[in-house]
DNA sequence: ATTGATACAGAATTTAATACGGTCATTATT
DNA sequence: AATAATGACCGTATTAAATTCTGTATCAAT
């Protein structure tokens, strides 16, 4: 019950920066968010409260987006999965992002480096599903062509994992590009 | 605190299929799991044991894999974002995809259609990274060839939302495709 | 040294999760 | 067709966790 000044997230005043605990709580909380926060805190070596405010910190400063289940496609029968290339050739980028994210299939949207175009991820129930999402993608203004990659087995999905290259001893100014 | 017979999940009496109030429980959880089972109730026109047996069973059937904080790449500090072919010519599978699932960078991994490769995403904390990243992923054993794209920006990362192409009033039996 | 701010722990309180009957409707079984 | 068995639900009771509150130690800045 985080209460805001209004719906808006404001500019924060600067969050603190993320230390070992924040990583701990992080790593611990992608792995399971149903724990309590006696259990939490035991894990990363502090009290309940201690623990439950560290997570709010980090829930107000944005490092937590959000607590979410996780589904499994097949339940939803959204078994399909592709990526489709579009071309964005002579894009104003938002009208064409903002109608492109309308179709709820629609998963991801890259800008990807060394080409003119956006690398989207889509789930769909089958091939026909796909079929109409990529006609209904080329009806969508701005799409003038679309490529698109079925995924046939797909062997690790798993979220964004705090702490990994943070956690090396060298700190930034001390690695030196020799270049 | 689902009790198992052992750690390993079992083979379930045959998970009874999932209906439309399931689904808005899922579409609900994927949005925020942190709401209390009252308040889930309501929303979807149940008492808050009722919700409650309603996510256990389908935490239980593995329809809801997980509940997970949902974390920034900012915050952690992995901005960097790419996606990597990898020449699959060859392939026992398992153990290569072991030794790729091995690098904590990886994210996904994804076998393509239409060529011998996999897609595999990955994130680093800057392109000095993902250039240590992938010239450990060249070391690693089966990987012959590594071609990568970098993300210059993302527009959109959502989970894998629920009955959307499932909440269509035809039953799958009645889409009889014409070819 | 003194003030202010921050992070924390422990206890107290409020709130939510969970367990426990009991009812109704649906599905199998005889 | 009658009856048992099952499953889904609600209302209530109990247990457990979230949250609030208060005091203390630590650190930084004045």
């Amino acid at each position: 019950m985080d209460e805001e000044t209004d719906g808006i997230p404001q500019n924060r005043p600067a969050a603190r920066d993320i230390d070992a605990t924040d990583r701990k709580i992080l790593g611990v909380l992608v792995d399971d968010a149903t724990i309590s926060y006696a259990e939490l805190g035991e894990r990363v070596g502090l009290s309940p409260p201690a623990a439950h405010e560290r997570v709010k910190r980090l829930r107000r400063s944005g490092a937590i987006r959000n607590t979410a289940a996780i589904i499994d496609p097949k339940a939803v029968r959204k078994p399909l999965l592709a990526f489709v290339h579009i071309d964005t050739k002579g894009w104003g980028k938002t009208p064409e992002l903002m109608a492109i994210s309308e179709h709820p299939e629609v998963e991801e949207i890259h800008s990807v480096a060394g080409d003119t175009c956006m690398l989207i991820k889509v789930r769909t129930e089958d091939t026909r599903a796909l079929e109409g999402l990529l006609s209904r993608l080329y009806e969508t203004p701005g799409v003038t062509s679309t490529r698109s990659y079925v995924v046939l087995s797909t062997y690790l999905e798993r979220p964004v994992q705090p702490g990994i290259t943070t956690e090396w001893p060298t700190p930034r100014h001390m690695a030196k590009p020799l270049y």
